[in-house]
DNA sequence: TATTGTTATACTCTATAACTATA
DNA sequence: TATAGTTATAGAGTATAACAATA
């Protein structure tokens, strides 16, 4: 195997590269695989300005409303630090509100405001219908076993279900 | 549904806060998948000093002994300019050399030298493994089906093979 | 005039550490 | 003493723009 051509013909410019070897693994095609969904998911968050955390970070809080800040951090895998830019910036655009919370004041209450929630099903009814076009070429069958398969994936073996 | 529940109770520090609706999404299952291999990826190639980056553009020399540094930015899908540090890093670690080009003195044809090649095949087997490991609880027959679905999302709907 | 590689610079995202006000 | 949120700062990674050498 790779024969030591070292000579370079020419390569030419466009998308011509690409590395056998990575193709070989599942984690690549998984990887191709989810890149459809995220650049989708790009698409439809930059309509509305937001990046995956700050979407992330008002799913959280539209979820579990009166949430404080670092279990938010806790939530996203992200410092307590960084969570004040990204809850600025929600806030800053009147999607969610820091609310006092009586019993610590030290805290606050992450809620998100009517507009925050409705822009949340907004895109989240979008995500839902590229999903159902992405899986357009599946039977719920298909869809059933993939699912599976990939619940055991990330449990790393088992399941079988 | 989302009763107004606008008052937390406590709300406890660990990782408590699932957000529900992301986990209803194949792209998401397909991202947590895909995170697994990732991690261990990372884990991977920390041991042996290289990023994602630095190792696509690493097994991408390898695959394509000889190709210019804009071949390799498309490749990569990063800019010109992004390729210079990353094959600067890899150069001074004498795992690819900067050779010139006969027929065209403005470029360079990248090649990996044996030390890279080496590192490459190392990696490259540490990670069959990972993959193997991780797909320790499906079949063959499991594999496949799996395949093909990824495939067929990749893909954009259709493959049913 | 266009292209290869380079540099200088700026921008985005996140982490670290130090601070404040509470607890 | 510990914790919630904040601030200032630094770092990693990448892009943009301008440049020299060559085509």
């Amino acid at each position: 195997m790779t024969s030591p051509k070292e000579t370079a013909p020419k390569a030419p410019a466009q998308p011509p590269v690409t590395d056998r070897l990575l193709q070989q693994f599942t984690g690549y095609n998984l990887k191709r695989a989810y890149l459809v969904i995220e650049t989708e998911l790009h698409r439809i968050l930059k309509d509305h300005d937001l990046r995956v955390t700050s979407f992330s970070a008002l799913a959280i809080i539209v979820e579990n409303p009166g949430l404080p800040q670092t279990a938010l951090a806790n939530a996203l895998q992200i410092e307590r630090s960084s969570t004040v830019v990204i809850v600025d910036a929600l806030e800053g655009r009147d999607l969610i509100q820091r609310n006092k919370v009586a019993t610590d004041r030290r805290a606050y209450a992450l809620v998100a405001t009517l507009r925050g929630r409705q822009m949340f099903e907004t895109i989240a009814a979008l995500i839902h219908m590229v999903e159902n076009r992405i899986q357009s070429g599946l039977t719920d069958a298909d869809r059933a076993v993939l699912t599976a398969h990939l619940r055991s994936i990330r449990d790393g073996g088992d399941t079988t279900t």
